[in-house]
DNA sequence: TGTACATCAGTGAACGCGCGTTCACTGATGTAC
DNA sequence: TGTACATCAGTGAACGCGCGTTCACTGATGTAC
């Protein structure tokens, strides 16, 4: 018997006994955990809205009835992906205190230990071709961008603005750039090289705030530093 | 009749033409140089062996014979993508002059240019997960990385050395980190936002000597500029 | 130089697989009166 | 409060698709003598 069968058994069991009826309750939310699960587990790769459909226990067709397709599914793991990562990026901000500049490096170890903690969903988020060109992504994705251009604007000592100059914006794309290359990188096993494994940890503990400090930010107002 | 039968039809007629007996003469270059072509116009997911195999006006069951499997053929293809990364590197650090500093942005430039210029095939590059762990193909990835860690140690004043210090590490991975992600990023076609379609290349001039400037090169002899 | 034979480099039909999707269906739920 | 009916939320069998892979085969090429 194939593991994934065993799964598949064990899951119908689970559902029979959770529901006395084959009506579901809250099927739509279930599918969207399923789907976070097999990524998790198995990677972008092995999802399938079959995959998703055994997971939560049900019919092979009962996926498309909430979602249409893979995209409409995969989208809406993207959007709690989003919102999930700016949730994140606002905790690291506070966790870096009150000095702007180490405020918005603090930010940047977030992104990269997002990315790090979902892997598949982190790079599901960034594989469009994935995804529906649905408004609420574009939103969710908006606000972390937004998260990250406020802790540039006030790193450069300048107020919070969403229309912000060139030099503002530069610095935005080369810190979003720089923890999203790293992380990127990361996942691939690019740095494997460097650390195998085990020591992948102390690695990054010390790689990641030295490499958050080669971006160089020009203060225009006096450093708190 | 389909667009793809189509294609079919004029290749198996070209081959003929090509051909008088059915041994092809380099059919694994062949391959490689079609799977190439379906990467390029129809991207990593739409490759397969039997799509290679239409390709090259061959049976589906031919590309098992050189390869083994697609990860053997993908692998062929992404070394030859980090061979030609690297010739792309050393090209445009000579572009960028005699000022190290200089030479060094300018070999960014030219990784971010070169993943535009060969998209699915960057991408694939990085995807480990559809290549062989080949020996050949480690080598490869570590020229194109030798290729930058000189730059790098060029521009901090030092000899190249292919056992730097922790501070040449650090600027390496972070040089490394911001064309990667930029690249990646700009792929995505996360940048769209700022410049649709037509207006990239200006988007893209304009902004990738400043990005390169916010990587701070602690120089150590006394600078050229 | 000629011949016999082994090996190479493919052919093309066939197989089973998982996939998305269709379809007729049905039990549960919600609504109107 | 009860009943009739419409709609909702799924079922599960079936379909066709492209895929990787197997298999018996074969014409061309290379080698030994």
């Amino acid at each position: 018997m194939k593991i994934r069968h065993g799964d598949t058994t064990i899951l119908n069991a689970k559902k029979a006994a959770a529901r006395a009826t084959y009506h579901h309750g809250d099927l739509r939310a279930a599918l969207i955990a399923a789907t976070e699960e097999v990524l998790l587990e198995h990677g972008v790769e092995a999802f399938s809205l079959r995959a998703a459909a055994r997971r939560a226990g049900v019919s092979p067709a009962a996926p498309a009835y909430h979602f249409g397709d893979a995209a409409g599914l995969l989208t809406e793991v993207a959007i709690a992906g989003f919102e999930e990562l700016t949730r994140f990026l606002r905790r690291w901000s506070d966790k870096g205190g009150k000095i702007p500049q180490a405020r918005l490096r603090s930010q940047g170890e977030g992104y990269i230990r997002f990315a790090l903690a979902n892997r598949a969903r982190f790079q599901l988020m960034f594989r469009k071709d994935k995804l529906k060109a649905d408004p609420r992504l574009f939103a969710a994705a908006e606000e972390s961008f937004a998260c990250l251009q406020t802790a540039v604007c006030e790193a450069m000592g300048l107020p919070p603005s969403a229309n912000p100059g060139p030099d503002v914006m530069i610095l935005v794309l080369a810190s979003w750039s720089i923890v999203h290359g790293f992380a990127h990188l990361l996942l691939d096993g690019q740095f494997d090289r460097m650390a195998e494994d085990r020591k992948l940890d102390k690695f990054l503990d010390a790689t990641i705030p030295k490499l958050l400090q080669t971006v160089a930010v020009p203060t225009r107002s006096k450093p708190h530093e």
